[in-house]
DNA sequence: CTAATGTTTCCAGTTACTGGAAGGTCAAGG
DNA sequence: CCTTGACCTTCCAGTAACTGGAAACATTAG
């Protein structure tokens, strides 16, 4: 298969499939007598794996540890399960963060007449409140 | 004031205030005979109020806008609202594509007994599902 | 044969900083 | 006066994960 066939059966834009290739995320693929990447069926999952897992929000550097742990047959469940729970948990704060990030900006906005006037409790709020509190 | 009494009335970085200055989303302080940046009152106020509008996820393109706005005696309240409320969208969007994610990797989390054997549901749900439906 | 499409490499740009090097400045202590 | 240390300057490079584009070669359809 060439690139932009397996590029389409990932899921994935053909410029990624090479980015991938270079940085080693996935195994260099071989070429063709004219230097055209040559990929097979074994790629293309790996590919869908790693896209998946980034859609997850892993990093590049992460879907490298679980691609590892993937081709790993004797790899036991627990290591994937340390870095899914990290993952899980990062995730979390990350709602928390937005959440209170949401709440105290919709207050602002629903404070805001939004009309022609210059009077703006968006821009005070900016001014000079703290978006949270010190830690 | 030189740069780093500035920036800690401003609480971000010296880095960070000489940047702000060189792109110009603050404007260039005067300098002093040596050289050295010198900031008025003015300047810590514009820079404490991209702090926060940057702690709430405005994009610098997004500050500059609203400094603009904030700078400007006869903008109009609705100018600002409609700012923070597409950005107030952008975070109630990313905050469904969190919970859909935190619910399928969890549920692939608990389903994992992350013992020694390499049976893993992670692995398998990283290697088929989709993460979302096709839009 | 030609035109269109596919592929290659390489370089640069994106966002919003951050780190570090090399060197000039300033204030205090001896 | 000299030194020491903190502070300041500029410039360059690196981060994450691509993405866009140029120049050139390959393949394929008509």
């Amino acid at each position: 298969m060439n690139i932009s066939a397996v590029a389409e059966a990932a899921g994935l834009p053909v410029k990624t499939v090479r980015y991938y290739s270079d940085i080693g995320l996935v195994p260099a693929p071989g070429r063709s007598s004219a230097g055209y990447r040559s990929y097979d069926d074994s790629a293309v999952r790996k590919l869908v794996f790693v896209r998946r897992a980034r859609e997850f929000g892993f990093s590049v550097e992460e879907c490298r540890e679980l691609l590892d742990l993937y081709q790993d047959r004797h790899r036991s469940s627990a290591d994937v399960k340390r870095i899914a729970a990290r993952r899980l948990e990062e995730i979390a704060e990350k709602q928390r963060e937005l959440q209170s990030l949401h709440d105290e900006l919709a207050h602002l906005v629903e404070a805001c007449r939004g009309d022609h006037r210059p009077d703006c409790p968006i821009i005070e709020g900016l001014e000079a409140r703290q978006v949270r509190p010190p830690e």
